[in-house]
DNA sequence: GTTGACTCCGTACCGTAGTACGGAGGTTAC
DNA sequence: GTAACCTCCGTACTACGGTACGGAGTCAAC
């Protein structure tokens, strides 16, 4: 897997094509060498979208990501950097999964307050979160 | 705080005029009854605001906050209907709280791997992601 | 009783992260 | 040697969640 065009690397990276392209628009990854005319892949860079593609779905943003492959870049930057960037992130996600768990105690507020049958008094998500919230 | 204007019920809600009325073009929230061509809003139309916004923040997108809004029993009601749509997204959210473990343990890799000071050519954090990913 | 702040409405525009299109040309398999 | 596929490029379009604009009307203070 070296030396790959861009179908070929995209597949490998598990993207379309169009996002390569894309990415190389965005500035994410560098220009390839072209032979031919056609655009030619090093293993290095198709490594380069994987890592994009899975700084993603931990929850950077492109921007970001493209801040964390700049740090890589400099060569002198502190690893605290990249860290203290981790770390904020950790304090995001952890932030949404105390507010989902008491979506969750809401949610479920509205079910038991919800017998199934028969006449019931107005619930809503709302006012059941109104009530998980202390 | 009752019957505020438009202005005054985004400083309230801590949204912008114009978010108010783009929800109100969504249909997120009812059109507010009208003095003298004005909008009027009643407390619990800001309360509303604000429940979107929060809902938002733990990664509701508008047509599932639209949908949390639709969760409520009013009389005459079937009482099943909102129960198992109220199941639905609890099932929704223990996915979505799933992921975000998954995301926390990823970025407690990327720190553990990383020394914390030094260069950033020793930071592991690529192969970390790509470790990460199984 | 005018000035300034606020509101009305529709429409147009923004950033994010891609996706689709389409015609020209290059390459591969049979 | 030709059919099927790939790549090139720019441009346009999508969905989401707003944001900005501009001209007209309204209200409150001085």
């Amino acid at each position: 897997m070296q030396h790959l065009t861009i179908g070929r690397a995209a597949a490998v990276a598990g993207v379309s094509v169009e996002t390569i392209r894309f990415y190389e628009r965005r500035g994410l990854i560098e220009q390839p060498p072209k032979g031919g005319g056609f655009r030619v892949y090093p293993a290095e860079l198709v490594a380069r979208i994987r890592f994009i593609r899975q700084a993603q779905q931990i929850g950077f943003s492109l921007r970001e990501v493209q801040e964390l492959l700049a740090l890589r870049a400099t060569s002198g930057a502190d690893c605290a950097d990249v860290r203290r960037q981790a770390a904020q992130k950790i304090e995001e996600v952890d932030r949404k999964i105390a507010d989902l768990r008491r979506v969750r105690t809401a949610l479920e507020a509205v079910i038991s307050s919800c017998p199934g049958r028969g006449r019931l008094k107005d619930c809503t998500i709302m006012t059941a979160l109104e009530d998980a919230a202390q």
